[in-house]
DNA sequence: GTGGTCTAGACCACC
DNA sequence: GTGGTCTAGACCACA
């Protein structure tokens, strides 16, 4: 389920991070979920098992996993928590984008334009 | 005219190659236009002359700049180009947008609200 | 394996990228082969690690190499493309060679025969 | 006649070196032809003086030009010569495309046929 | 003066 | 340990 790209310029904990985030917020991994172990993920994914561990500290100091030692890591995202992670998450890379745009010189109405016609073709399976 | 901020996360090379290349997709730097030399920018930047020779040497491989040894870089970008590239720039950040946006499971339209919320703060100069 | 000639007129770093990329597409380094790490190959032809970093950088950006941050640098040329890669390369100098030649006003025959001695003198190990 | 490509990695003073010598062995320039003045060839190509003056200086030490001070430089090479120097010339040219050639690892049979392909579809006017 | 190459060595993030 | 960024400064070829 988690994958890994090796020559991707984002650095592997921080592609870790992400997909482990999205599957807490679209409720992929339900609450009290266990994470795989330390050791398991490491050597499915074939990554040192450091890494792991920094990952998922850290995922744990945002608030999306809990450690109980001894016995793993697990989903800690309440319910009622859900819809407002997932919106700040979307205004961050909401924020990134425009910020982007704006140091291109593109103007709002652009924006919009060039988004809504992607969208509109990935609405009609046409990914041209 | 170009600026560093010196405490960012993102490399100076880096925002310096942003800066520079807006600059000439948004015609402040047109055509055959002399960039500063390395030494000059360097002493004028506050920072070493290999790092600015690195961002010209990458915006060389990149097709906006064409070095003439002895005599120093020139922009290079034809006109007919320029709007080309931008069009491609801005579509490039908005597919990262919209494939990061996806992987949250939002809809298109929550992206475009989302989007056009943020975009009429800005214009109305609230940046909330 | 890997040699310089200080005193040549060609870069080392030049002289390096050759090498280099003759040995990935004759086979010698394999795909997903690891490359000495830049310290080590540094050390190794007692040339500064900088240099190491540029050619490697260099061939990254031709498609030949893939850095991995923190475990070195990879061989990437998928099998399939190498005859195809050969192929563009040997291209590429045999139209410099005619280019020059036609300008000096060689017909075609004389070209070929030109070559034909100097290689058969090759084979018989001749090289006068 | 003359030309420059300022965008070259060829220096300016080695294309003008070649294209004189073409000028000369192909009979274009013939003996004691007065080639133009350093300071209306300058203006003419829009470069530096000195660069033209360092060309006439070489060239004259290689045989192909001679000053007379005070009136200029003239073509000096005899016609008997002609012949010699452009077989020299051609040879320089073969070596280094054999050198490269085998480099990259190409056996004598595959650079005579590649050749002869590309110098079949140049008679034909077909440059594919 | 210009850019191009190379050295020596620092500090950082990542694995 | 690895590569990535940056500094400081040398020497060269070119215009």
């Amino acid at each position: 389920m988690l994958k890994i790209d090796a020559g991707s310029a984002v650095p592997v904990y921080e592609q870790l991070k992400r997909q482990i985030r999205l599957g807490i917020v679209s409720d992929r991994y339900p609450s009290d979920h266990r994470m795989p172990s330390i050791r398991e993920l490491a050597s499915q994914l074939k990554i040192n098992p450091n890494t792991i561990a920094k990952v998922y500290r850290q995922l744990e100091g945002e608030g999306f996993l809990m450690s109980k030692s001894g016995s793993g890591f697990f989903v800690k995202l309440e319910r009622e928590h859900m819809g407002k992670t997932r919106r700040r998450l979307l205004a961050e890379i909401a924020d990134e984008f425009i910020s982007q745009a704006v140091e291109l010189g593109f103007t709002p109405e652009e924006l919009i334009k060039t988004l809504s016609a992607k969208l509109e073709r990935i609405s009609a399976n046409d990914p041209a």
